[in-house]
DNA sequence: CCGCATCCGGGGCGATACTG
DNA sequence: CAGTATCGCCCCGGATGCGG
């Protein structure tokens, strides 16, 4: 992208991220550790593949990314943050905020979905009621990757592409998980809706007090 | 912009400021409070008229700015933020710090500047050491709109646009204004460069201490 | 299959001129 | 002062191809 040359740090930072699509390809290593490029592509419905390659190579230049060679046994290249390029975390923990608002409102027709963008939502709505209870694991399916929301200690943690034993699991549509999460349906409501839950209603009591009427 | 069409909070977020200049034109927005068309005109030098413009109605769209007639006075329209878009502040506020980095690397040779950027490497380098001493009051002149730092009750703020009394002043160019207040240069340095300091050495040291060596 | 490069059509952007 | 009008270019989207 064309530079603003504006000596000013909102306008610098603009200038390395602020590319079309740039701060999604940011997003989705975050979400997702180090990848290969498919892997990365396939969180970016839409974009030219040409594209992907030359914004890699950009924040490749910039210091926020890294290439990296898989390890003998799979002939792939990976890539991921470095350490400046997961300082942006702040920044695009904050932009999601600000965006959430507009996933209260449901998703629109043709809007694509991917379990692991439940990260921001669950840590925006959700919160360990019950800090000194032992930890308690939910998981999620919405039909791909699997997802877990962890609470422990008063922490709220999602964890993705762990198979690992849960106390509870929700499934449904994005849009029926997240409108229970976000406390905009109640559980007999979600479950109209077509969402499933299995396990202790304790749960989701403790994650999210308003969903067990 | 083509929207990404992703079920995704930060997705969702791009759609509405991940335009080209649209954040910037947030920023001006912020900082200044509400102003007309031309003064955030000169806050983003190089814009296309009719690129302010597009982005204006889209902004106002979106429910990010709104549109409003000056009193009787004066014939203008002034533009401003919503209490939507400046809920905004956090993630304009994160993505400055990232990118406070490369203002330290100092300004390119045709970067451009305004005297009002001075805010977030203000609140980035600057804290008040003596929160029990009573307020001062820094003024920083560099040829364009006075900025002042005050100090008090251990917060830094920044003020744009008054003149009213400090208790020191601080002249010479962005760079070199901040070269001093990031700690990069101390004040003997600094007036090699051409920064000239007036007032009490105590206003710049309970600001920044490491400055008067 | 992975990681791109190439080609082409359309639209966003930059620069300047012009107007109520 | 607050935009609109115009034009050329480059970025982007979409499809295809291709070497490892």
């Amino acid at each position: 992208m064309r530079s603003y040359s504006q000596y000013c740090a909102v306008a610098k930072a603009l200038d390395v991220v602020g590319d079309r699509w740039t701060l999604l390809i940011v997003r989705e290593l975050m979400l997702r550790g180090a990848c290969r490029y498919t892997d990365i592509r396939d969180g970016l419905p839409g974009i030219a593949s040409n594209l992907l390659a030359q914004r890699l190579r950009e924040l490749e230049g910039a210091g926020v990314i890294e290439r990296r060679d898989a390890p003998p046994p799979v002939a792939a290249t990976l890539y991921e943050l470095t350490v400046r390029g997961a300082e942006l975390a702040p920044a695009l923990h904050e932009l999601g905020r600000w965006g959430i608002a507009y996933i209260a409102e449901g998703p629109a027709v043709d809007d694509e979905f991917r379990s692991r963008w439940l990260s921001w939502p669950a840590e925006q709505f959700l919160s360990d009621h019950e800090p000194h209870k032992p930890p308690v694991r939910l998981a999620i399916d919405t039909g791909q990757d699997p997802v877990a929301i962890e609470a422990s200690a008063g922490e709220v943690r999602v964890t993705v592409g762990e198979y690992a034993p849960a106390d509870a699991t929700l499934t449904g549509s994005p849009h029926a998980v997240l409108g229970l999460l976000s406390g905009r349906l109640d559980l007999k409501s979600a479950r109209e809706r077509g969402l499933e839950y299995r396990g202790s209603t304790a749960v989701i009591a403790r994650l999210q007090p308003l969903a067990t009427t």
